[in-house]
DNA sequence: CTGTTAGCGCTTTCAA
DNA sequence: TTGAAAGCGCTAACAG
């Protein structure tokens, strides 16, 4: 047995000639190739062992056209609901044996440019993102005129029609709209408005259709922060005008919780004296006391809806544009 | 303007061709050597653009040592603390130039295995691990036998040493115990004891090094499994006895969210009657009512120097091995 | 300062 | 069923 000196790694040719064979041969036995006869194959795949070969995809994909790659791009990968999703992406992945790049754009455009750039040149089959906000379309233009695969998630960019996943929102907030409605709630109010993505104006959209829809006289939106916070003081003055709302519904869990733990201040307690509904279902709106209501928006299954559009993609690139929609999950806790 | 038919890519020939100079002069343009000559450097720089070229790191890794990818294989990707902690080596890996493949043992050694062999023939530069449990020694000594940079992180494998990040438990958990006897606390039970991994074992002996430093008696711990789950039934046990606890400090802020939910079925108030103190600092902590008192491990900055150890490590690969510890911080909040 | 030449480790015809 | 030869896109060594 023989190692090559100073760490250098054993190549394809160093195994076909241990094994007296050909590169070419050898090669074949990697791919499991039917035309290899059995007995050159096992010898083959000895030397391997024995010399503790390592395939260097590196060097196949200069000949392939494929890599095994893909790209992940975040808006916020410390958010809970990121993670969530890139676990749904790993487990995609993982079946279909590629391996992921990840990258967090921190909501800069700028950012998201170099990520995607440095991602390309090592050659991704594809592309799977959510788009920092603020992202224009050039960049998105670019990588499909260049015809590299890109799946985008939750947030869409306007005048775009590409493979998207996304959620029923409007359906959860059917849910949750209804369930306030027969547990008697008549005043809802929408906390966290912001006209910063496409997954934002769904939301607060939603909940007007939903009004609509139900019956329920729809009240000004407080205005939120796209780190989620809102805006107190007009939440304030809502509650202390002649004809408060008897309940919230939230853009996301991080503003519901917080605006339990305001009302508590205010000496309300939520789901007895005010409904507070979420959106997302993080881990602390099941921890949080009361816990919280909420519409769970399936992040581990948006990311593996993601991952496995982005792969049919890769196989057939010219197939027809294909839009997912996950259907969100009403939880019912205790603060409504 | 000449574009590739096909999407086929164009290369640095192309490029070079159309600036009419050689590939070589081409690539030394390409790394802003000085070696070229500003008016040739500009020619080049224009020629890519009208191509759009795309520099191809595949090819150029085949003849470079370095890829300028690193492999981040982690136990449970899903979970707020890692993505935290995976944020934090995004962040330094952004500094530094290079990307980084992500990977989910989810906590099973063959998973990992299969993982970790993936990425190195994806040729990354080093790794960075947080150990599944139950992952054996071969496949790490076979790592650094093959002189892959690696850097542990959270989790020691027995009987090894190499660059690894941790976080000084015992400093945190006094710091705790020092507060609950400080307040009046006296007898202060340990919640979630498993012998699964050095992190675990840490946690439980910084509790006992507390108790001994801090003159209170050590109580028996109640146990806990590897997914957050503790035993209720011998905490109640206790509770019932003629001694009970009036403190508890817990594995996790998992656990300890849990105990405090425990509690108030049991009419006891977190904070008040009975004070309950985490550990981790994961979001939910924050939002849990009361809010929790725990100790914070600063996943980000785990991160952060995990990379940066790995970089070092890829450097100068025979550098002498470096353990950094991180400071956790005690975050005093309203449940103990 | 710029060009020539020789590979990196693999896959892929094509021929034997 | 196996082998020889060419080449993927780049960099490194050397010569000019």
């Amino acid at each position: 047995m023989k190692i090559k000196a100073g760490g250098a790694s054993v190549s394809l040719l160093d195994v076909a000639r241990e094994a007296g064979v050909s590169r070419a041969t050898a090669s074949l036995v990697l791919r499991d190739s039917p035309l290899v006869a059995a007995a050159t194959r096992e010898k083959v795949r000895e030397a391997m062992m024995r010399l503790g070969y390592i395939y260097n995809r590196g060097a196949a994909n200069l000949r392939q056209k494929r890599t095994g790659t893909i790209g992940l791009v975040l808006s916020n990968i410390a958010n809970p609901f990121f993670s969530a999703l890139t676990a749904g992406v790993e487990q995609a992945n993982d079946l279909s044996g590629s391996v992921c790049f990840i990258a967090n754009s921190g909501e800069s455009p700028e950012r998201q440019a170099r990520q995607i750039q440095r991602l390309r040149e090592h050659n991704v089959d594809g592309l799977i993102v959510c788009p920092a906000i603020g992202s224009d379309n050039r960049l998105f233009e670019e990588i499909d005129r260049l015809g590299l695969p890109f799946v985008q998630v939750l947030r869409e960019i306007p005048d775009t029609t590409r493979d998207y996943v996304t959620v029923d929102y409007a359906a959860g907030i059917d849910a949750a709209l209804s369930h306030l409605r027969a547990s008697g709630r008549k005043r809802v109010v929408y906390i966290g408005d912001m006209d910063v993505h496409s997954a934002a104006r769904a939301r607060l959209s939603g909940y007007e259709r939903a009004c609509a829809h139900l019956n329920l006289t729809p009240m000004p939106a407080i205005a939120g922060t796209r780190d989620s916070q809102y805006d107190e003081a007009a939440f304030d003055r809502l509650l202390d005008s002649t004809s408060p709302p008897d309940s919230a519904i939230c853009y996301n869990d991080i503003i519901a919780l917080a605006v339990m733990t305001h009302l508590r201040r205010r000496g309300l307690e939520a789901g007895r004296d005010f409904s507070v509904i979420g959106m997302d279902d993080i881990p602390a709106a099941g921890a949080a006391y009361p816990t919280l209501t909420t519409i769970a928006t399936m992040p581990t299954r948006i990311g593996f809806a993601a991952a496995r559009l982005l792969e049919k993609r890769i196989a057939r690139p010219t197939r027809r544009v294909e839009q997912e929609v996950i259907a969100p999950e009403f939880v019912l806790r205790h603060s409504a």
